[in-house]
DNA sequence: GATGAATGAGGATTCATTCAT
DNA sequence: TATGAATGAATCCTCATTCAT
């Protein structure tokens, strides 16, 4: 990993907000175009990094797989890092846009059985259709040693977590809330390893068996809550 | 001629039991220094392994760690992978040496949280004490592409785990079986990775909310097996 | 992950017709510079091996006899084997170029003599010329285990100077002529070893030693077969 | 090729000439160790040679081939050179020894074609017996810059060749003479690597071809000469 | 003498990143 | 902008040689 350069702002301008009233269109062709590269490298990187996982990723291959040359890589992305960052943050966008509702209100206003179906499948789903989304989340293997953008992504999820077991089970005091999301991201993400694993009826039944995990594991936080 | 040998064993001879009663052949008992050197240079790994998983870990790193050259340490190990593969097995070792307890039929033959204790308790301060271990069982982070080690080690803990299953609730269908101990191990990989990354209190936390989810997890498998 | 890459194909893309009538895929075309880092590398190599040899030649000692750095050398050849295959290739090229002629039909319907100093005289020159290309030719020292790089330099020699036999002396049967050519080349050989390491007088006698080797060698074969 | 340290003498002290007229046996006993150690190291030199070239061969592999550590090798050769050296010494010795009549005068006295068999059969079947001796004679492939060794051995036996021809064609002026000696045994090396690489029939195919070769390149010379 | 551990420069190769065009 | 060449430190690993025991 030689060059590493880590002092760099390591951020992408998110284009966009440079030339709105702007009466030309060249500015707007050329982010256009801009744009379409973004979402070239992107697609690519997704690939690679499904591929080898993150570190292995080669900021070359990705040019190639994008078809373009390393300078233009780094032409939009300061580092290999900005890119994982833009990807995971789109992919999160992503997730929420199609398949958001996961975490609607109505969803969670569910008997959770169903609450558990409603929020889970299409991240399930999500997560078979985009299996770069959980390369990234892997990180470096090394459980605190990661780069900041996993630990973005992370901390997202967890927030959105925590904010759907509370809104499942508001009398949970905060820390222990902490601690309850975690877990269950943490199993979320064990389970999706099985899922992404295994294929057919295999991983259906993995599917079930998160689930029944689940189930079980929130079934008393939020009964006795909802109770009362 | 560099990197031609693809034929190497990536095996340590664990050397030691050559001077029986052989007079004529130079037995093989210089390992004074060496057994001395390997220990180091397995700590040296375990620490560097941890620090920045096995896939970012550099030989020479590990060497350097160990205060020696690198070609001190391919003195003993063939390849980078020889190392993790014998400091996991003296782990493995060391684990069932030190805690093996853990699966010993008494232990489950107690009252799941009982023995949810028994069994997890020592496997948790094991892991503590000896975080290295679960660098190696994260591999390189891509699942299933992981290097043969680690498929080992997985292996073995998968099979203890089953059969450990096996025991509470014989009447558990194999395939199904082997669903459940998958989860089992990712829930406390999962949990795992939340127990080192905190200390005191909040470390403990965790250790009871994975105790809680497994409880509720196995409760129903267990007690319908047992009543029966 | 170093070392993982096994299957490449060790071969220079010769890049250049990819620009014809190619409106939006990209061109390969940045290859003006390109081109002559490459002539200038191999040129770089041809003086490293003829210095040291193939074997002991370091890809980094022909980096720096070409004043770039290993990491420009690798963009242009994926490894050391690929720069003598480019290099071997390229002077088997000059050499049918240039001086190709050596074996052409009407110099094989010479009278012996004359036949020997119009085949000779330009292939020694050549070699004299381009001693690398005889660097090349001489491979690893082991008879047999060499690279396929020189195999093949050495059977396409081997096939021409066959069919120049066969044409000088078309009775002789397939099995025999196998072995007058291998003798031949290997006297050849033997000779240039001589030839390139004296100059002058010394350099014109040993050609003139060789010529009369061969000549009093092949005489018999052809004559006999000639006088038919 | 680390440390090579060319400065030393390279020689080995012949042992033997020490400790003549010792009272003791312990010296003569330690002297009979080490020309057994000797001896052994260099045999496991030769198989080594023979199977990777010199160039190629460790001395790492020959103290390990000879079942002793590298620091014993280095109690007795300074350098790897000395091994080959040295092994190439000794297997002159033993070819003159054992089939050293080869250049005896009375070999010489025959007519071409009985002193081409007298002479180059038992080089042949000595070479083909000590496959080793032939491994050494082709250094590292760069005529000229051979190591010391190589050149010594190839001195010695230009030398023998130039007198075997000077008592057959004691006319041909000196000059000539070391072109010819030169030649023949060019010729003769070409060949045995024809010779060597093949068995049985084939092998037998080209061991005549070398004899006409050189029968028909000597015959003129020789006869010359002699008729006056 | 013998052993085997120790050394460290060097070899091939990769890769994040920069630069001239 | 895009390109592809350029960089050079870093990677894993080897090997001639030396050293403490």
């Amino acid at each position: 990993m030689p060059r590493t350069s880590r002092d760099k702002t390591t951020e992408i301008q998110t284009a966009g907000e440079t030339a709105e009233a702007d009466g030309t269109t060249a500015p707007r062709r050329r982010q256009a175009r801009g744009e379409r590269r973004i979402a070239q490298l992107l697609a690519a990187a997704a690939g690679v990094f499904c591929r080898t996982g993150y570190a292995a990723a080669s900021t070359n291959a990705i040019a190639r797989e994008a078809g373009v040359s390393p300078g233009t890589l780094y032409q939009f992305f300061p580092n290999k890092e900005a890119i994982a960052i833009e990807l995971g943050g789109r992919l999160l966008l992503h997730a929420r846009e199609t398949h958001g509702q996961a975490f609607l209100p109505q969803n969670l206003g569910l008997p959770l059985p169903e609450a558990l179906d409603a929020v889970l499948d299409p991240l399930i789903a999500f997560n078979c259709e985009n299996p770069a989304f959980w390369a990234l989340m892997h990180g470096s293997g090394v459980p605190g040693g990661i780069d900041k953008e996993h630990e973005e992504l992370h901390t997202n999820m967890t927030a959105q977590v925590r904010s759907a077991l509370h809104s499942l089970a508001p009398e949970v005091p905060p820390a222990e809330l902490d601690h309850i999301a975690n877990m269950v991201l943490g199993i979320f993400k064990a389970s999706l390893d099985l899922i992404l694993a295994h294929e057919g009826a295999q991983r259906d039944a993995y599917v079930a068996e998160l689930k029944t995990v689940l189930l079980r594991y929130l079934e008393p936080i939020v009964t006795t809550t909802r109770s009362r």
